[in-house]
DNA sequence: CCTGTGCATTGAACTAGTTCAAGAAAAAAT
DNA sequence: ATTTTTTCTTGAACTAGTTCAATGCACAGG
């Protein structure tokens, strides 16, 4: 049960049989449905989760009344509003669940429990966050400079599986475009 | 001379006077020229930088040759490619004074030093990705749902300093769009 | 089996922002 | 003080991407 979760763990820093086991007994295991939120503007964000199978997405709605799609998560991804998380202020996103999905859910008290418990976890934290800030800062990269049909094949290539599994709104929608406007992208590049 | 670092590193978590002894004797204080380059691309970052006094700017050049401006640095901020950093490739970046700097920089060999020694701030060095990840997050948010007048105004609110330092055609490489048409915004702005 | 609801496609009119070019103003260098 | 360089402004022509509306498609639910 706890396999997966615990080679994600030991990709970033060595644990021991015993603290692997601490961590376990603060997890929650939950089955969600699809379309469910885990999260919704407005609420203090007070979990991360671990997804184990399915699919999420976190967004935002914009001025104009827009869902615009933050990042899709599945199976060995963390998902989190990590704003509202660190600073216990309420979130503007939304976590939906797109697919049925298990989690792993550790929660904020959990997690300071873990920290104090296993300090070697502060590490492991500290690494994936920068992992995460990397690949943010990859996409602002990607969102700033490149064309939407640039944006569109790099989100394919780096993505393949993702691209595959959602209805193409939701990419169009991640990759700050509108629908009608990815279609046309890819009728043209098919043509070709 | 340590004061304002010390501080710095105070607001996330505690430290003895031994521990912050430890670490400022693993700090280089540097002083730098105005239009200097502490990294460029291709170049494997391996430090960070706090800034005493100055203004630096971290960009790149996108597909078109456009230098497109990630980040701005003043005084008691840090500097650095977490990309490059962290996973040792060669970074897409480049990071540049734009005046006159002092800084104290932390290699890498000294940051794990430091972490080693005094493991409390494996902590500290969490919490300020955190909060770069979710400042990072905040700015795809801008960029993705705003518009540039929206974008601009939005900046000069949160960075009122910088806004004035830094030259207008810098700000718009910042906001991700051309000088001429921030120059545009600002004239109907003052007309109202 | 049909029927509704969400999804994808296509075209036409539109708009936010770009590009190019030229000139004015300000700052830096000599 | 004057020259050189950099920054800012303004207008006209352009383009990438949007919006709106209509149509076809697919598949989930009764």
């Amino acid at each position: 049960m706890f396999e997966a979760i615990n080679k994600n763990v030991s990709k970033f820093a060595s644990f021991t049989q015993g603290e692997l086991e601490q961590f376990n007994s603060l997890l929650k295991y939950q089955k969600i449905p699809k379309k469910t939120y885990l999260l919704q503007e407005g609420e203090i964000c007070n979990f991360e989760a671990y997804i184990v199978k399915g699919c999420i997405r976190s967004y935002f709605i914009d001025a104009n009344g827009f869902e615009v799609i933050l990042q899709f998560g599945i199976e060995d991804w963390w998902v989190s509003d990590i704003a509202s998380f660190n600073d216990k202020k309420p979130s503007k996103m939304y976590i939906e669940t797109m697919e049925d999905c298990e989690l792993f859910v550790l929660t904020d008290t959990n997690k300071e429990e873990l920290l104090h418990k296993v300090p070697k976890f502060e590490r492991f934290f500290r690494l994936i966050v920068q992992k995460n800030l990397s690949a943010t800062q990859n996409r602002l990269i990607n969102t700033m400079a490149k064309s939407a049909p640039e944006k569109y094949l790099e989100f394919i290539k780096l993505y393949p599986t993702i691209s595959q599994r959602v209805a193409q709104h939701y990419i169009a929608s991640y990759l700050g475009i509108s629908a009608e406007f990815l279609s046309k992208i890819r009728t043209k590049i098919s043509k070709q």
